[in-house]
DNA sequence: GACTGCTGTTACCGCTAGTAACCGGCACGT
DNA sequence: ACGTGCCGGTTACTAGCGGTAACAGCAGTC
């Protein structure tokens, strides 16, 4: 049968560029995000103008290990906010699910959101204007989809949610990347501090006695 | 005189990494964060080796390059905290600031936080782990300090200063990073939705009709 | 048996960061 | 006046990178 053969080609070659890219998974998580094409190729047993058929070229790679563990993570944050609870629980649980995945995983971490990607040909590139960090925008905006769909938040919620979509998940990124490099306290303190600054605790805090006011 | 003699020599030589660093700034502006070490002596009318002279390496360039906008940066921002009003109105300045200035210079802000920075040598480099964004850290400790020494936060308040300090940091540069790229809304908007954020209004909103609720 | 499509190779290009070795002028001690 | 360092500067090079052209072998199809 000819399509039954096409499809036989089809799952090979896809399932050889799952293997590929668990290949490259291996060396970036050994090396760094600054792994090299022949180390990955090394890695995989071939050579170099293979991994560029199946992927274009290095971004191309990059792009589609970022896309598996991005929606990975994705998908453990999304059950974290379905979890049971009031609001300040579901918050808490998805801080602690966000801060677990990077304290569990600090090399995948470290890859999906220290990339190290350069075109360095000028403006050649399709849309060489892509910001290169885009776990954080994914987020980003499926916070705000859900602060949107789940919150009643007046007129111009839509603007509103994505503003605070990305500002929650920016504040998870930087407070998260800090501890991670220093771990001054617990985790659970870490996600006890963040819940209270979005509950508000920063406008309701009193003067220190002798300062200029904050 | 001999010292005057040396002064003049460590003077000329200082003013000389000046003009370096703005033949620097000028390629770095025009063509991005990538801009080669060639591209960049030759805008200043000389060689390589005097580059490496003076800076070392190129991540030795990169970070002068970026200590001058940040230390820039920061001291805007610093007269922002410190700009007459209540609290409210000192943050909503501090985010105008921000936010004003990454969208008078995007370039520079693009440099200085996506650096696309790749030491390639493995770990022979002194401290390899250093992250490559140090703006994002500096303002947050910055600010928690600010927040430290002017706010009464209880017992543990030089913990939670410094991750609301990070936090906050973050928020601001997620937010601002998705808004210069789609500008949705004007930056007063913006600037107000982040301080209702900071405010609790995540906490106090009701939760949509119909909704599982957040 | 010729054709086609796939995986794989070797060998190369142009570019980069970084370095070694050398050249010339200018201020110094004697 | 004369070496003698030092310092700004150069040319010419290495090693390694991303990326590609051209070719080799092996399946299945007509």
């Amino acid at each position: 049968m000819e399509t039954g053969q096409r499809e036989d080609r089809r799952t090979a070659t896809e399932r050889r560029r799952a293997e590929l890219l668990e290949a490259a998974d291996r060396v970036v998580l050994r090396d760094g995000p600054e792994a090299s094409m022949n180390a990955i190729a090394a890695e995989a047993g071939i050579t170099k103008p293979i991994l560029y058929r199946h992927f274009g070229d290095k971004s191309g790679l990059y792009r589609a290990l970022a896309k598996r563990h991005t929606d990975a993570l994705l998908a453990t944050l999304r059950t974290a906010l379905d979890s049971p609870g009031d609001r300040r629980d579901r918050v808490e649980a998805t801080l602690h699910a966000y801060l677990g995945a990077i304290e569990a995983h600090p090399q995948v971490y470290r890859f999906l959101m220290h990339p190290a990607e350069a075109p360095a040909d000028g403006e050649k590139g399709l849309d060489a204007g892509r910001h290169s960090v885009p776990l954080l925008r994914r987020m980003g905006e499926d916070l705000a989809e859900v602060i949107a769909e789940r919150l009643d938040l007046g007129p111009d919620s839509a603007q509103l949610a994505r503003a605070w979509g990305h500002g929650i998940v920016g504040m998870m990124y930087a407070a998260g990347d800090w501890w991670l490099g220093e771990r001054p306290f617990s985790r659970d303190l870490l996600v006890r501090h963040l819940a209270d600054l979005l509950w508000g605790r920063l406008a309701a805090a009193g003067d220190r006695a002798g300062s200029p006011g904050l």
